[in-house]
DNA sequence: ACCTGAACACCGTTCAAGT
DNA sequence: ACCTGAACACCGTTCAAGT
């Protein structure tokens, strides 16, 4: 006798996420989506081949929640203004969803290797940003270790890193003006040639 | 009766920190450090609180030998050279020591609060060269600016999240070259005044 | 077709019982 | 004093049995 089904694959990706944003990743158990869904562990493997596969396909949904964020934060005229734009508005989002930062920055299984579409423009903004800034010989070199500062930054102050006093906005701050001048093929540059078009798209 | 102890907690340590180099930190579990030492999981309870007690113990272990490669990289004449010798010299350590390395930078439980001791001096090396570099104003911003930059890029690297092609050596050597310039008061300057007493101690 | 309890192999941790 | 098996509360995962 065929039966209904009790849920579906989108609700149980987005208890996930919700368990993920309000309890962190080490509440994110299978157990635990199964029961915020109302079924038992063991149904979620009609839907989903195990917990890794889960885990992936919350974590497309948060690089993409992380795209829009990005590319929002992006004026378009001034470069150096969008490279502070973008950082400010990775680190408030890291801030908002540590969960999500975590589990893409540190704990995604197998790391990073989503679904090429998945991540796919996530970064564009600061790509595009990065080749205006730095011309477009080294955009791959400049957008590594910008991204790399900022996650590395952003990890640290959520894991408690900063025990030395001193304030970590200032810090941080410090980091994107002296990184804005450090990737600048020519630091008073406005409006150079290079355009989101011929930026690398996803991942980094 | 009495029993003679059959382990201790120096062997339990060393055992632990063998497993996080050869299998990982998902490997060092009580029961697998316990059989390694000969012993079973509820007798590790006599030399130790709980398993992140064991953990952190092992991360000052880590942290230490962290330390002692990094100060072994130093010249201490040029302070460009030795940035460039401690990020090479840190980078390679973590090569060779990636469940060290994620364990200490984003793993370890209530993360970065060692005891104030077992991270003193593990940075020393750094926080004397970007004193040289940076003058005394703005050490602790710069510093915070290259250990985020550092970690961050191993970190993506050991990931896998390096996915675009080019060249990662390429890229790391840009991020230093760019960073030592960037936090560089006077990015010609030799010998400044500031000297390793002056840097702050341990963490970050 | 979908869902479930029971089972299996793991965790960390506690504790009474053994020496 | 130290070590242990058994137990408890959790994991992820499989699968036969139920509807």
């Amino acid at each position: 006798v065929p039966t209904p089904p009790r849920t579906s694959l989108e609700e149980i990706v987005r208890a996930g996420r919700a368990i993920l944003d309000r309890e962190g990743i080490d509440a994110l158990t299978m157990q635990r989506v199964a029961v915020s869904v109302g079924v038992r562990a063991p149904s979620l493997y009609k839907r989903v081949r195990d917990r890794d596969a889960l885990v992936r396909l919350i974590a497309a949904d948060v690089v993409s929640d992380l795209g829009v964020t990005l590319s929002g934060a992006v004026a378009g005229d001034d470069p150096l203004a969008d490279l502070r734009a973008i950082a400010h508005a990775f680190r408030a989002w890291a801030h908002r969803h540590p969960g999500g930062f975590e589990l893409l920055f540190s704990r995604l299984p197998d790391a990073w290797r989503l679904e090429p579409d998945a991540g796919s423009g996530a970064l564009d903004a600061l790509f595009a940003t990065v080749a205006a800034l730095t011309g477009p010989a080294s955009v791959l070199e400049a957008s590594r270790t910008i991204v790399a500062w900022a996650a590395g930054f952003v990890g640290m102050e959520l894991a408690g890193a900063f025990r030395l006093g001193g304030d970590v906005d200032t810090a941080f701050a410090f980091g994107v003006e002296r990184l804005g001048v450090a990737i600048s093929s020519n630091p008073s540059a406005v409006a150079p040639e290079a355009g989101p078009g011929n930026a690398p798209t996803g991942y980094f």
